[in-house]
DNA sequence: TTAGATGCAAATAGTTTGCATTTGT
DNA sequence: ACAAATGCAAACTATTTGCATCTAA
């Protein structure tokens, strides 16, 4: 049995779900891959590590998974196959490159007091955010 | 001949892209759906302003769109169609309630700041951002 | 006039579903 | 024990491609 004993998983168990060797091998993909994956690549990695588990269950994964909102699908690149991120602590930050697809992470966002105003006028009660940049990196710049 | 004298249109004439009947009427479309659709809205609305436009020139619009960022493709909800996002200066904003699916968009983001520094350490020269808020209305909070 | 764009239909890729079987609790 | 989850394969859906034709500039 694989890492049944992390967070996430107990996240799963709490929500009243079985912790099958499918769902566990997925999730050791998702938090192996750093925090952002693609379906496909989820697939490849998962049936390299245990071939015998099916696809329709790697997807029956990925939607449970954000149906706890452990993870969330977005659109960072323009590819059809949608990226998964993992919502470690419900907000995630990046940088991209349009032009050759490099991701950088970073941490500060300085949008509380912005969350807080929102969540106050319009009566949400805020769960998360994304915030993505998009540009052209200093290589690419060179080129 | 439709609207060939918008902002937009003229943006495609500029990139040396010939305003097509077909291309028009996409750009119609995304612009008349306020801000978000997805794509097989936009197929739906197309075919019911002309019939004789082929799904696949819609599709390649779309990609030319989103090559010249006239629109982004991101993931608002869970559906496996990508919603297009028209993108009218550069970055655009919503708050997303992930029980109802309903979107709310709002304008200022205090972002400039962060956007700056982040350019500066970086290389990066920044084209835009997406910020996306994640909650539970006020409507579904009751229920 | 002619490179670029189109519509069509067939091909592809990604995801979902039905169902008999297996598994976690 | 048994409801929940699985693996498989077939079905579906969305998108892309090849190509002969058309059209905007």
């Amino acid at each position: 049995m694989i890492d049944a004993g992390s967070p996430r998983a107990q996240r799963l168990r709490d929500a009243g779900h079985k912790l099958t060797h499918a769902r566990l091998t997925v999730l050791r993909v998702l938090e192996e891959s750093g925090g952002h994956i693609t379906s496909a690549e989820v697939l490849e990695r998962v049936s390299r590590l245990d071939a015998t588990i099916g696809r329709a269950s790697v997807f029956r994964a990925l939607d449970l998974f954000t149906s706890l909102s452990l993870i969330r699908p977005t659109y960072i690149d323009t590819s059809q196959t949608p990226t998964y991120v993992l919502m470690p602590d419900g907000h995630h930050h990046h940088i991209i490159c349009t032009q050759c697809g490099q991701v950088i992470e970073f941490e500060q966002c300085g949008l509380n007091e912005l969350a807080e105003e929102l969540a106050r006028k319009l009566g949400f009660q805020l769960t998360g955010h994304l915030v993505e940049f998009y540009g052209v990196c200093a290589a690419c710049r060179r080129k």
